[in-house]
DNA sequence: ACGCTAACGGACGCCACCGTCCACTTCGCT
DNA sequence: AGCGAAGTGGACGGTGGCGTCCGTTAGCGT
């Protein structure tokens, strides 16, 4: 059923990805399927039998961003230190949903039938939960952060938005150094209020 | 030569008002006119006569949530502890936003060219700028604190969307609680990357 | 070299939103 | 009550994105 694609074929497919992948991450996924289309130097007709949903393409256009997220937990898993292994999560994750907007969209199931982008997600949260565990026994980590607000942290980050990458990056650098400050475990603490119960993100 | 408006279009008006102030509150500044013509009852002639732009419309329909802009940061200059008003006005203005996500895509200059929103948001940025002088010579706010974190922050927190209304006002209350963390001066500070020039809101 | 067929992309119809025009209605003044 | 002007909303043409159809092109196996 699944013939292996004809040369040409093979190439326009590579050219649709490369051309999402550079729209997405420049606009967002707002971006029409026909602006990809044109971009990729192919018709619609073309785009829409190789992607039929433009939920398949934005999956495959942010595949290399979803293995970076696995990469970054696994990496703060292995830092010998948990609560420096938590703060490098923070601030990549800050720094990699900054350089690729439409990538945090995708992850916040603003698509919500992401099946690929849900399992992955459901990964990095439970990786990044168990170091979170580590980190607050270690006493870096303050004892009352709950995973919630990690995603409270990835929704606020995708807020910010600026008119480059290079400024939004820069931005999400500084945001990143600020949660971590809040993260931190400290004397001086006063009780939070309580986690609220974060479903998907409003349509508007 | 502007004529008093004749009572049935004064009421119609008036109607107009509201059901942009309930559709923009609920769903965002994307709803089309034409909706808000007919929520209003109205047809969309009537509609444009009055808001020749969407502008005009959303500018006047959150002129409540300008006023209340005003109100916050002048209790919070009024208060006694600059620290604790500083923290009010953090609060608050992450609550007034979260209840009007609409509010923050207008408060953000996402339409460029609203003159009386620019002037009301400099009015706001310049006094909350002063409290913050006070609350950092007070010795509460770190000393590193630049009003561009403040914006960092709404921007921030506009990103946090929830299903409801509650989720998302619950949501921005630990936000805010979270960000008062960070800004807190606190002896065991690390430095902070620099501030990014944070101009208007990227159409993504 | 040649034909079979996968693959292509221009063109089409559909729908939603936009902003404006105009024939009809209603207010408000005398 | 009657008239002029302000006000109204249905209807229209334009634009832009969407998903699909089909005549044509070009890869690839013989």
């Amino acid at each position: 059923m699944t013939h292996p694609l004809r040369s040409d074929a093979r190439d326009n497919r590579e050219r649709i990805l490369d051309a999402a992948r550079a729209l997405f991450a420049a606009e967002g996924l707002h971006v029409p399927m026909r602006e990809v289309a044109r971009r990729a130097g192919v018709g619609p007709a073309t785009l829409y039998r190789r992607f039929p949903t433009k939920q398949e393409l934005v999956t495959e256009a942010f595949a290399d961003q979803l293995r970076a997220c696995r990469v970054i937990v696994d990496e703060g898993l292995a830092h010998p230190d948990p609560w420096r292994g938590f703060c490098l999560v923070v601030e990549k994750t800050c720094e990699l949903h900054a350089r690729h907007p439409g990538f945090t969209e995708a992850f916040m199931a603003a698509y919500p039938n992401a099946m690929d982008f849900a399992a992955a997600r459901a990964y990095s949260l439970r990786s990044v939960g168990e170091l979170a565990r580590r980190a607050q026994r270690a006493g870096g980590l303050r004892p009352d952060f709950v995973l919630g607000d990690l995603i409270l942290m990835i929704m606020a980050n995708r807020g910010i938005g600026a008119a480059s990458t290079t400024a939004r990056v820069a931005a999400s650098r500084r945001f990143a150094a600020l949660v971590i400050q809040a993260f931190r475990a400290s004397s001086e603490r006063v009780p939070l209020p309580p986690v609220p119960p974060l479903g998907p993100a409003s349509p508007g």
